[in-house]
DNA sequence: TGTTAGCACTCTAACGAGTCGAGTGCTAAC
DNA sequence: GTTAGCACTCGACTCGTTAGAGTGCTAACA
């Protein structure tokens, strides 16, 4: 049986109306829509068919019908060429959202986190933004500086201007000369690497450079490696999580506890974030509909997801859960707006 | 009318029972436990009475009696005066929660999320804990490197070994010379002093003082006075807020939306935070009831909270948050346990 | 052959009556 | 002062009924 034209003006209707009210929807009222002029029989007859192809489910025999994952599936594709065709227009619509973003935001972290409130208060669902993050981590520049007679800091500068820091305790005070001389080294031998790169060999060609003074020197470069090391899971700031308590079909006591737990705990979101990035460069925004999710406990939710670039090879990642009856539409949209957004404001910087 | 022996013991037990099972419980239950020994009709004529004194409520006419706000208080007083007496007990209990701790925390905020991890998974209510913040910052170091040309990263060390970055663009390049003295000017002016105590006169003799550079100091110096007044919110960390939904008094969309709200946003357990330190030499650790409790939307709640201390003069807060219906019992003990045992890993280091 | 009106049928949500049981308050006896 | 006994209260639960929304099918129509 195939999707003809008039069946798929019925699909989106009722998956309209169901994001609209929530409830199943009857052949009675897509009947009375306007544009379609088909009485609740003939209706009737095309929705049989349209659960006989998956596109729609039906509760319970006396009851209308509700889009599955498959249909939902079908609408957002639709909305999504749609969205393609327009591109011009919403480029031109794009400054509405600017209000949105703070004028100056001095922190990235602060930034952030106002991205996100936005997303989730714009869209009533609940809204993450990962941290911007270079696919290559490439350290730019290294600099340790004695801080008390036996205590280093050591500030490392990834590309992107990513800052981490350490505090080294070394067992005998360190001079002058020496600090020099480390810096000297860790930069000629570092800068530019990537960070995966850094490996065992590296770090004894190292020590073995450094000479006599090894033994402060390898204390020095391990805690250095392990600091960049370290930090590898990425940040993720969030909003709304309890706007799921908005979606009835979402707020009973499990499910909630899942999404809930997933917002605190973050591991899963990180997965949705990874795979999102690993997706980036086919197309801008994803939508994961129910089961199509990465991770399993959002099986009853909608996820969608775009990246951002703060500048060459450096992706974030932001998104929005929420029930499957979304206003995709609009989701769309906003996520269109906000990634546009973001990239022309950090291209400025 | 008064509190005598025989009303605290059924009191008692009324509160213990009700903690245990969640519903109101019946004259009849009292009756039966052993150490009393009275008939369920003499425990009604108590229960009436404890009614009347407002230790307990009865929700309606032919329900069993639940324990008031003033129930549960003089419940935790009574718990806190044996705990105060047990203490010596106590002290050789407290190894018994190591393993709940790392054995090596490398990182500040690693350890943090573990402990409160541990705090909820020990005490299954949701769990927070704010990182140590000095009563008085005062800054310790500070060093300005040159990363690139026009770019400088400003590295703050405050009391406590807390540090913090600032990324400054500077509009013409800086020379070796100005970059040297510039840290010079800063460490001597700035070392020693409280956050607090930076104001605008203090800025502006340091602009005399660097003379001819004063165009690029004073950008330098605005940066790192900006950077340090900036970060004034302390960190909190979460874990277990979907704890929440295993008690049903709580899980209900209203209640849960707003736990989960704070537990998201942070400004109302910044508050608890707040309010707990105020009163953190008065007693290790304190209780709120329902009403009791600093934010409002918690009025169903009871919060429990204690303050630890990382060296002279820094303290942070670990806190519970659950039901009314709580095990304080439980609480009292691993709250007691965790500021022990952070005490003193914190004082070995 | 596609569309539509009509009708019997199904199923849920909502309501109300009736029942059960836990628990109370009161009274009278011990 | 304590207790046994009893009538009373009130929520939780069950069950049958009803109303209404919506369906599937059939027969008539264009």
């Amino acid at each position: 049986m195939a999707l003809d034209d008039r069946k798929k003006k019925i699909l989106l209707a009722i998956i309209r109306t169901y994001l609209e009210t929530g409830e199943p929807v009857g052949s009675r009222t897509i009947s009375k829509i306007e544009g379609l002029d088909l009485s609740s029989a003939t209706i009737r007859n095309e929705m049989a068919d349209l659960v006989d192809m998956g596109y729609i489910l039906q509760p319970h025999t006396s009851a209308g019908r509700i889009p599955s994952d498959k249909g939902y599936r079908f609408y957002v594709d639709q909305l999504m060429a749609e969205k393609e065709q327009k591109l011009e227009e919403r480029e031109r619509e794009a400054d509405e959202m600017k209000d949105m973003l703070v004028e100056k935001a001095d922190r990235m972290e602060r930034l952030l986190k106002q991205v996100a409130r936005s997303l989730s208060a714009n869209t009533n669902y609940a809204a993450m933004i990962s941290a911007p993050r270079y696919n290559i981590n490439r350290l730019k520049f290294i600099q340790l500086s004695r801080m008390e007679a036996n205590r280093i800091v050591a500030v490392i500068v990834v590309e992107g201007n990513m800052i981490k820091n350490q505090i080294i305790n070394i067992d005998e005070p360190i001079d002058d000369e020496t600090l020099l001389k480390l810096n000297m080294l860790l930069n000629t031998t570092l800068n530019g690497m990537a960070i995966e790169d850094i490996n065992l060999s590296i770090i004894s060609k190292m020590k073995q450079q450094a000479g006599e003074q090894a033994g402060i020197i390898s204390e020095v470069i391990d805690a250095v490696a392990e600091s960049i090391k370290a930090d590898e899971d990425l940040e993720i700031y969030t909003s709304g999580a309890n706007n799921i308590f908005k979606y009835p079909e979402l707020a009973d006591n499990e499910r909630a506890s899942e999404i809930i737990t997933a917002f605190e705990e973050k591991k899963q979101l990180t997965d949705i974030v990874y795979e999102t990035l690993s997706h980036s460069d086919e197309k801008g925004i994803q939508v994961y509909i129910g089961e199509e999710s990465p991770v399993a406990n959002m099986k009853d939710c909608s996820v969608v997801t775009a990246t951002y670039e703060l500048d060459e090879g450096i992706h974030g990642t932001i998104g929005i859960i929420g029930p499957k009856r979304m206003d995709y539409d609009k989701v769309l949209s906003t996520m269109k707006k906000l990634t546009n957004e973001l990239d022309t404001m950090f291209k400025k910087n």
